[in-house]
DNA sequence: AGGTATTCACATGAAACTATTCTCTGAGTTAGG
DNA sequence: TAACTCAGAGAATAGTTTCATGTGAATACCTGT
């Protein structure tokens, strides 16, 4: 055993591979956004004028996941604050970024508030008030003094799908409340269509500027793979055409720039594991699968008990049939219940966590009639062959069956 | 044969309920002066 | 009398149940030829 370990240690201690890892991490933040100078500049622009201390435009961005939305305003938020620090006017600028995505931390009205509240210095319990109270603490806290504050909303889109858009509207309606200080907002959105279904008034109010990030194509992400990995690796370690495949697979998912900096990383991981001292073409598909299954995997386990039971009954059908209908999944679902000692719940619940799994992608789902036999949903599992074992392993182990 | 009515087995939506978590408030209690 | 404690009221949220209504097409049922 313990040679075996030493091997593994080795192995990392001799690293031929990662100069450093963290270049490739998603939470870095690199000097240079290569292929992003228009939208930089636009959005510049756009929020210039709270140098002066005036109100800017409410902004509206928009862009698939990964090109580059949250690093550009990230960029331009810092500049604007390091130009107002050394401009020393007086002005008083203040920008806070908030993920509405973030589960626990932001997906409820209240919350969101809360969460500003604190970012600006503020205090708020995490639960008890009544939110009109959270509003007001809110409002009393940013005019107690002049400023000008931005506030930007990443994924507005999760915020305003759970919370409805008046939150919006509020948020927007603030500012004739104010007296001292002025908001501006920025929304950011990887949903197209997220405008389409809002509220006119919150629409037209929010969506003064709207600036759209085009995905990259393979060409820009050769790019910023090149200029990355040329941080992150030793001279040497990247074999020939690992950049052009990375990219290759990140263009075909929508030009994903996260996505490809991930497989690259993961890459790297896998071949140092190995013990190879290069990064060769082999490594990425096996990076490919690897991310992908411990995306599903992740998920899956990390999934409340009930979900896994439903999935499970699915699971145990779709071996058996291709096609299963909700009445099948629910009867499987109470035997397993009972197997297991847990409560059973309604059929309506069990039919809308199986619409959650065909959200996730865990499964296909389609609507179907079979005539005199009624109206129901064709479910098939979309889970990939391979790892259906270890999904089952996992799922039963949760579950003590 | 052709047309229409029925019927099934759920889907889909809305509202109401439950348990839990947390703050705030004010009454009652305690300890010190 | 000030400080402290503690129970109860009120809010918010997640996860559910209850109730109500909708629905696509295979089949049953007519109907007139």
């Amino acid at each position: 055993m313990v040679v075996k370990l030493d091997k593994i240690f080795d192995s990392v201690n001799k690293n031929n591979i990662f100069k450093n890892k963290f270049v490739l991490q998603a939470n870095y933040t690199p000097e240079t956004i290569p292929h992003r100078d228009k939208e930089i500049e636009q959005i510049a622009a756009i929020l210039a004028p709270s140098l002066k201390g005036e109100k800017t435009s409410n902004l509206f961005v928009y862009g698939k996941t990964g090109s580059g939305k949250t690093l550009s305003i990230q960029y331009v938020k810092n500049e604007l604050l390091k130009r107002v620090k050394s401009n020393n006017e007086g002005v008083s600028l203040k920008i806070e970024y908030l993920n509405c995505k973030l589960k626990k931390v932001a997906d409820t009205e209240y919350r969101i508030l809360a969460e500003l509240i604190k970012k600006l210095g503020g205090k708020v319990p995490a639960t008890g008030l009544p939110t009109e109270e959270v509003y007001n603490r809110f409002v009393e806290l940013i005019d107690k003094e002049k400023h000008l504050l931005i506030l930007v909303l990443d994924e507005v889109d999760q915020a305003v799908k759970k919370i409805s858009d008046n939150f919006l509207y509020n948020l927007t309606r603030l500012n004739s409340e104010l007296s001292n200080t002025q908001i501006s907002l920025v929304g950011i959105s990887n949903d197209l269509r997220f405008l389409d279904n809002l509220d006119p008034r919150v629409r037209s109010s929010l969506s003064e500027e709207e600036i759209i990030f085009p995905p990259y194509n393979a060409l820009q992400l050769q790019d910023i793979l090149r200029n990355r990995a040329e941080q992150a690796f030793y001279k040497e370690a990247v074999g020939e055409g690992v950049i052009e495949k990375c990219a290759a697979f990140a263009a075909r998912e929508h030009g994903d720039a996260r996505r490809a900096l991930d497989l690259l990383r993961v890459a790297g991981e896998i071949a140092e594991r190995q013990g190879d001292k290069k990064i060769k073409l082999k490594h990425i598909d096996s990076a490919n699968n690897k991310i992908e299954r411990d995306k599903i995997l992740d998920v899956i386990e990390s999934e409340p008990k009930q979900f896994q039971l439903t999935l499970l009954a699915i699971m145990n059908l779709t071996e058996k049939n291709q096609k299963i209908f909700t009445g099948e999944v629910y009867g499987a679902y109470q035997e397993l219940c009972k197997k297991t000692n847990t409560e059973i719940l309604t059929q309506r619940r069990v039919s809308s966590i199986i619409s959650e799994f065909d959200m996730l992608g865990l499964i296909n789902a389609n609507n179907i009639s079979r005539g005199t036999y009624g109206k129901t949903r064709e479910i098939k599992s979309a889970i990939p062959k391979g790892i259906e074992d270890q999904a089952r392993t996992i799922l039963k182990e949760a579950l003590f069956v």
